[in-house]
DNA sequence: GCAGTGATCATA
DNA sequence: ATGATCACTGCC
């Protein structure tokens, strides 16, 4: 089922995850950063998304159900973490492309210590891996950046995807969390 | 501007 | 089996 409902459930997650915590928990240390900047993939048609050529052994978490953890390898270097979105079957997920402290999705894993060994799992105490509402978070969000609960988002073409044609390079599905 | 770095995928 | 690619980063 590709329809444009269901893209919008991506659409909004990667909205709704700005300003949120991901906390990771490494042994008896726990890391909380604010989410500042995601990215949505949706679906087989997003010519962007892994997706877009089918179902591979990289790509098939892509398919689980919504709050699984997608984490793949690239350049040679670089882990990207991402949350599965939609139902189950229908390919999709949330890049986090970035957080306060950590800007960029390679720097932020290798931060948190993220790799292969949480693809598949569940966002979760068991995992190490989850979000959290800023709600408990005192003097959120700070003076310039909105209302409470209504930050100042950008929406902006992806990054990094050029050879994904003009329609689908050019979809504002980029979430930035504006700065003062 | 572009080198590094190696798993993954398409092609064969 | 082989070659191109890559949702990036860091250094020139």
């Amino acid at each position: 089922m590709f329809k444009a409902l269901e893209n919008k459930k991506t659409l909004r997650v990667a909205r709704d995850l700005i300003g949120k915590i991901l906390v990771r928990k490494i042994g008896k240390k726990i890391i909380r950063e604010r989410i500042t900047e995601t990215e949505a993939y949706i679906g087989p048609h997003d010519l962007a998304c892994h997706s877009s050529r089918g179902k591979t052994k990289r790509n098939e978490v892509m398919y689980c159900v919504a709050g699984t953890i997608y984490v793949y390898f690239t350049y040679g270097m670089h882990w990207m973490l991402n949350i599965v979105t939609e139902e189950e079957g229908f390919p999709a997920a949330v890049l986090i492309r970035g957080t306060e402290n950590f800007k960029g999705p390679a720097r932020l894993t290798k931060a948190l210590q993220i790799d292969k060994s949480l693809n598949g799992k569940k966002l979760g105490k068991k995992a190490g891996l989850w979000i959290e509402n800023d709600l408990k978070i005192k003097n959120f969000p700070p003076a310039g950046l909105g209302r409470a609960g209504k930050l100042k988002i950008s929406r902006l073409p992806r990054v990094g995807i050029p050879y994904a044609g003009d329609i689908w390079k050019n979809k504002l599905y980029r979430f930035v969390l504006k700065e003062k």
